[in-house]
DNA sequence: CGCTGACTTGAACAAAATCAAGGCTCGTGG
DNA sequence: CCACGAGCCTTGATTTTGTTCAAGTCAGCG
């Protein structure tokens, strides 16, 4: 897996990750005619797209984050996915041809575009592209099925603590602290995906900080004992298991988060 | 959306649906070079393939049915789909060239063939059947999600009514009764699929039983009052809104079963 | 006939939700 | 600069839901 996926000149030069993206402009809000300007700022709240929203174009984070969500028929909101830089956006689109999610911002953030036009054709000529394509959402299934398997075997804390060790995980592949996090998401949004009351996320959050599992400042968040955390995840039944299972370190981590980052 | 995605001479005319397959032969046990033999039977128990397992092929089931499960590092089964006649089965390869999944039949099966080879050279040759390919993935992405969704927003009586109604739907478009289901699959099966304790899935049952929703007798069940069970699901929160929400009827029905199936 | 696996039913228990109240931060406007 | 308000977050008490444990029942089968 190399990085020139959906590669065709002009690439899209300024992206952090070196992601190289096509299309010099779309109906999308992207600057016209401007082979460098493939990407486009965002702020906290805004819609990338909106639920119902024609589908025609994957876009890619740049820098920043986003949460894709679902809704019901009442109204009722439910965060799928976490999105950092390097994710590829906007698969749900494929089943109907227009948008399944509703992807909004959680800060100021970038995304580059890809057209659908530009996808197609990748799709067509390289044997690659298709790999890369269907890969990617192949993993992203995986994950959500792993996800349902959390909820059916995992208590709350140790999904709770699967959440944070993705997230680190996640950050840590894009150049930043394994151990520092800095939460852009509420803990609304937490509770929401992980499918808990917000008073549980924060009694727990408490319970972890005073075993020194972690440290919590606000939305600034410590991890103090990153094994034991892992451990803490991986054995379900019996808490004399965490040393059997302390070797395991790391065999066994659900990939709590969101979409597959295209390069890796 | 037509019957002919995956069309290549010489075509499977044996299939149930006029599922049209290609490939003649391949190493996973299906008779050499009769074109008309791709299909292959399959036992109760029997596996179609096992997680870890080379993917050098994509299945449709052409009968019978099948449970797709994951397992966790501790050995824990978790299904994340039940397959009927017409689902695609097997995109959990393309992650990481080899299946996710172990696909192990419920009962005497059969299943069409279609090989990598077919599938890539589709997609190389068809717009229609790379639509039909992503759009099916997008699909089982959503679905699972929603799947997601339904585990945090409804009640374990709400979930076993939408399986029993998705169950429904998906048998009625296979030509079978909307009312008279036979379960294929155990009590320890739903349980495990809906997140839930076996005794929790018995009780519900006999509840539903009791209040006139449905009859059971073992493996059979009967749907008596399907508006009802609808509108068990869509409302959330109070009972009183059944009757605003029965105008609904079917507006919203969570797709609670596997995969879609290839044709609309 | 007696075994086995699938299923049911009841009673006690535990985990997390809900209800209720209050605290902390940050931004806004006087 | 400070007061105020809104949203976000925390904590405690209570309640609900569904699990777990335990004890059967039922049907099919060697």
């Amino acid at each position: 897996m190399t990085q020139t996926q959906f590669k065709q000149s002009p690439t899209c030069e300024h992206c952090a990750l070196s992601r190289n993206c096509t299309e010099k402009t779309e109906s999308n809000g992207f600057t016209a005619n401007n082979p460098v300007l493939t990407h486009k700022i965002y702020h906290k709240g805004d819609n990338l797209y909106g639920a119902g929203d024609a589908f025609n174009a994957l876009y890619i984070m740049r820098s920043g984050s986003a949460k894709a969500c679902i809704t019901s028929v009442d109204a009722q909101e439910q965060i799928v996915e976490f999105c950092f830089p390097g994710d590829l956006i906007g698969i749900d689109g494929f089943a109907q041809r227009q948008h399944a999610h509703t992807v909004t911002f959680l800060e100021t953030s970038s995304v580059c575009y890809i057209s659908l036009t530009s996808v197609n054709a990748l799709l067509a000529q390289s044997e690659m592209g298709r790999q890369q394509l269907l890969g990617n959402m192949s993993n992203s299934l995986i994950h959500q099925q792993q996800q349902t398997m959390s909820f059916h075997c995992m208590t709350s804390t140790q999904r709770l603590a699967a959440f944070l060790l993705d997230l680190s995980t996640r950050l840590t592949h894009r150049g930043l602290s394994s151990h520092q996090l800095t939460l852009s998401m509420t803990r609304i949004d937490i509770a929401n995906y992980l499918g808990m009351a917000i008073e549980t996320i924060s009694r727990l959050l408490t319970n972890m900080q005073q075993q020194g599992l972690i440290h919590v400042q606000r939305r600034q968040v410590t991890l103090l004992d990153i094994n034991q955390l892992r451990s803490l995840c991986n054995n379900l039944a019996d808490a004399d298991n965490a040393l059997i299972f302390a070797q395991n370190n790391g065999a066994f981590q659900l990939s709590s988060l969101g979409a597959q980052p295209l390069l890796q």
